[in-house]
DNA sequence: ATTACTAAGCACCGAGTAA
DNA sequence: TTTACTCGGTGCTTAGTAA
């Protein structure tokens, strides 16, 4: 469990999230304690505590000025979000898959250069059940499924640990077992996402025994739709 | 805001959520102090008195037996988590509409003797901007629709204002507009539910200005899509 | 009007203990 | 082992105040 998650109280949480649904999460929203206060059911001095928390811990970037402050949710705040949405979901969707559509790129071709190191792939023979092809499928993803892409928290990954050798540390990432739907094929495989993910990204690998632009005939441009399965 | 969310605080809101996430939210879950404790990352002490609290504020059932307790969350913390998720949705999904598809049905018709209650009829009139035709279409949802039902609370619903007579009060209640969409044919028209609706509740109710049987040609096990925008 | 400090109070926490 | 009590300490909250 991310030390984060420590940090964070569950008062910090609520604060976090109320400034959250007041507009902070998308750009920087303007308050006064005693707006947050009459939110939280709490004194002046208790949201400026929280406020000043918040922004100790990371989860909150602030502007002070004369009337007021101008206040932002941090990309570890919006994980911290996340996360606790992704609980949430578990609760009350625990049966659904994620279906994501979007299209085939050609994308930086960096994610070959990882899943290859023998770290990693050590851990894929053994946790998959297959060595995948030395390569990842880039999709783009739709607007819609980027959204939807949050989701997958509500799915049990399977979980590649992080590991490091002389010069660095890899970070650890998740697998999901999916299906890849293409206009006449489809085949099993997984998609394969760093364990932090930021929201809004838009862009989504996926590995398999073989190379999938082969056995399922895509070329970039090309719809497809990603099936992830609840297990 | 209903009472209840101001009873429970937000350390018993993380204590109810990791009961959920235990298996508390479908039934009856055996679990003693210390293994709750554990996952709090908090005393056994302070455990039973968390459950203790849940259990006096109404949110949690217990049976203590003796080697531990059995728990089971109640309607009303099932709510209280429903809001909950409600509010994430909020934050991560707020541009997505709800689509929801069932067959028709007779139902009971109560529906049809509450609208035309001068006291919801004349705010109708007011807020959705047409009198409705004095009953309801009531739909049975299917499996998955049911689940997506809790999406709803990702929605800016218009709110229609309880009321009371001299015998009883009546409640207030959401309406969320949508659009109706048949075989052929498609009609404008609002989905109205209780303010207060449980996990689970497969029946959906929907009034517009004139009778959708009739406009949409819809007889009973006709399917129906009702699509929930997005305001 | 703001934010945020200090100080007093209260609630919550965990250790110890009983049943 | 359990649950849950008492009790002492800590930390959060609010009132008052400063800037």
């Amino acid at each position: 469990m991310p030390e984060t998650r420590r940090a964070l109280g569950a008062d910090g949480l609520v604060t976090l999230k109320e400034l959250a649904l007041l507009g902070a999460l998308d750009g920087t929203e303007k308050l006064s304690c005693s707006d947050l206060a009459g939110r939280l059911d709490a004194s002046t001095q208790t949201a400026s505590r929280r406020l000043q928390r918040l922004d100790e811990e990371g989860y909150l970037e602030r502007d002070i000025v004369s009337d007021g402050q101008w206040v932002e949710v941090t990309t570890a705040g919006e994980r911290r979000l996340q996360a606790e949405y992704a609980d949430y979901r578990r609760l009350f969707e625990r049966d659904a898959g994620v279906s994501l559509t979007g299209v085939i790129t050609s994308g930086m071709g960096e994610g070959r250069h990882y899943i290859t190191l023998s770290g990693y792939m050590r851990q894929f023979t053994e946790l998959l059940g297959y060595e995948p092809y030395p390569g990842t499928l880039n999709i783009d993803l739709t607007e819609e499924s980027v959204r939807r892409r949050a989701h997958l928290g509500a799915i049990e990954p399977i979980t590649i640990d992080g590991w490091e050798d002389e010069e660095r540390t890899y970070g650890p990432a998740y697998c999901y077992p999916a299906t890849i739907i293409a206009e006449d094929r489809y085949e099993p495989a997984h998609v394969i996402a760093p364990e932090r993910t930021h929201h809004g990204d838009d862009h989504l690998e996926v590995i398999a025994p073989d190379r999938l632009r082969d056995t399922l005939g895509l070329q970039d441009d090309d719809e497809v739709t990603v099936d992830v399965e609840q297990r």
